[in-house]
DNA sequence: AATGAATGAGTATTCATTCAT
DNA sequence: TATGAATGAATACTCATTCAT
């Protein structure tokens, strides 16, 4: 349960979403898989509208007509990545809880709360994640019902798996109040300021690992403030 | 329980961000004012590039050349509509923290919190703002420094009225702990979880007034749990 | 009334199916009148599919989206170059059996049938006229409606306009039988064998002057046999 | 009044039509034939640029380079699929006169006639056979030559066989005149109005049985009253 | 002989922008 | 200033055809 690791999750997580849904969809033909990766870095970096199948078919160093006869049109490419990227992120919140569960005593408490807290911020300032936000939130007019999926499915699980924890440590007597509304204060007291600057912010540096620790420390405080069980 | 309704601020927020740039940034000819209105909305509807010249002046009911005259070409119209709006949130974040500096005795700082939450969500979720939110975070690939100046002059701003406002009161021995920690912990206690799901859900129904009651009073309660100053 | 004629008829049309649509059917801008005359040209060789919007603007020397600016699609182009043939035709319709009707004596029908058979069988057989009903015969799977539309405003209507005048024979006395059948056996006795093979066989010389004489005559012969009143 | 039906020549067509090819040209693998009815079906309703290789592979369920090993190109399958309408027809043309000249007393012409009239344009105006003129006149500029051999081989091998009776009649003092010039005028006067209507009317009601067999009747009546030996 | 994957040229249509009036 | 007409480059997508297996 220790502090440094964070990043090993995280960097994982930027070779997933890369390789999302070309790992993910299918065989990988080679010819497939360079079209979703290429494609994947476009779109993230320049919107769907922004991204021509020209573009698209070049990065890939495939023809057009290839892009066209794997993905039938492009808003079908781009539903197939965007689900790739949330089929990763949805994997990634079923892995968060499990550790936090096995909290022995009291004392333990609040390290497990900070390794999870840091790694939580950690994850989802990666560049990579928050172009994905951007990106999903930027087209969902477009594609309402994707944004609603991927809502679902990525940053909505991850705060029912933290409701889950919570509430077994509440059966444990270690923490008390409703789990769910325990999951939402914590996620938010832990990613809402660094997120909303992250989606505002583009290509700016990474937020050094020490603020991070900093952040993640003092949701944990104010977290626990609230719904740490009296003895 | 508190304020009346909280939907003044909300309603005028509206109407002003419709006429934002055409009454704010210049003379507004009238032409010119139609022409940011339309444009405004179909930007919000349809995005930047989802948007064409051609639609822009057909809902103005003016001619292409028209729009060019007036904004030299497509980027300088959407960034002036950008800037225009974000002039109507910052002076919104001036606004709000005004009465809550006015509170007396200690007694009355729940209640003034939970009102000052409540109409803070409401705004926020009004559909519109989640509306330019969208907009601005999913253009932030094409205009980054728009989005930062966004960022800086609207939600940035009101932390930063927070602050002052907690800082006083702090002052005057209501509160304790870091103003601008005390700031951001309120901020996202109160607005996260709706904030997240709004940015993901298009066209829903708005939150019920109740909904948004309860929420934000137990934001307001988990806050007092950490920054209450003891007697 | 004389032989001589013919072609004068002829000729005429040649030059307004060209133009057909241009001065037709607005203020023949000239532009919008070269593209009308270009697709014109381009279509009745190629067929609607064999001809793109490139070669029309090209060979129009406009730009391709004047073309679109001017014709919405390709499609209302070549519905309103159709229906600008159409009306040309129509035109020539109406004035066919005026001089027909002016017969007066038993003895001066047989050369006045002549004379309108020839001329009939001339202007049907010219390239033009015959490219135009190759062209709706073959585009009339697309098109339905608009060969239908062709049917009932050109041949349809010369065969009522011949109906009208049989009628108006028969009422003084020369001719015999159904007008409207008359009408049927006139037309195609004249037209039927040099308009099938027109259809079927492209780019030939034109039919010589004298062939088209004996037919007519013989047309004639055959239709009298039958229609001429007893004396 | 004479034959029973004058159908099943007509029905027999249709089958023949469908296989044409197929069964014509070659061997008929299977898979040749299966793409040849395929194509011909789609080539009828579509017509030849209207027509992908795609769809035609899809239709004949084999793969694109199935249809390229068994034909070349696509303007080599539709030279073929036609040749082999063409041939079909022909057929059909040399069965017609036979009967005709077993006529043996004067009184039992016209009913001969009659049937024939009635046989020739129900066949005529049969869909299928519509969509092969049409189909043919509509392509007669991309493949002229391929328009020439069917009408030479179509069209005016009936008219051949229809005056080779004719003349026989004329030997046996049944009929007077040019066997041609008696041909021509036979077939344009039965199938003149009913022809001309097919080629613009698409998907319209087959012409009513009854109505076939006044127009063959009164065609004929036209005919003999030019054509009959006097006695 | 048959396939699935690939290609390069071409399809109709729309884009942001500018010119003549 | 405002317009209607014009432009050249780009858009998503499809075509007939061929290659590797």
């Amino acid at each position: 349960m220790g502090e440094p690791a964070g990043n090993t999750h995280t960097d994982e997580l930027i070779v997933r979403i890369g390789r999302a849904a070309s790992s993910d969809s299918a065989g990988a033909t080679g010819k497939r898989g360079a079209i979703v990766q290429a494609a994947t870095g476009l779109f993230l970096r320049q919107g769907y509208q922004g991204t021509s199948t020209d573009q698209i078919a070049a990065a890939a160093a495939v023809s057009k007509q290839t892009v066209y006869n794997q993905f039938r049109d492009k808003k079908t490419l781009f539903a197939e990545i965007i689900l790739g990227v949330t089929a990763t992120a949805e994997r990634f919140a079923a892995e968060v809880p499990a550790e936090l569960a096995e909290v022995r005593a009291a004392d333990d408490l609040e390290p497990a709360l900070r390794s999870l807290a840091r790694r939580y911020l950690s994850t989802v300032l990666n560049p990579q994640v928050l172009a994905v936000r951007r990106l999903i939130i930027g087209e969902s007019g477009r594609f309402p019902e994707l944004a609603r999926e991927y809502h679902r499915r990525a940053p909505a699980r991850v705060l029912a798996a933290l409701a889950d924890v919570f509430s077994r440590l509440a059966d444990r007597g270690l923490l008390t109040g409703d789990p769910g509304d325990a999951a939402e204060d914590f996620a938010f007291l832990v990613l809402g300021p660094a997120l909303d600057r992250g989606m505002f912010h583009v290509d700016d540096d990474r937020v050094p690992e020490p603020e991070i620790r900093r952040a993640a420390d003092r949701a944990v405080a104010v977290f626990l403030a609230s719904y740490r069980a009296a003895r």
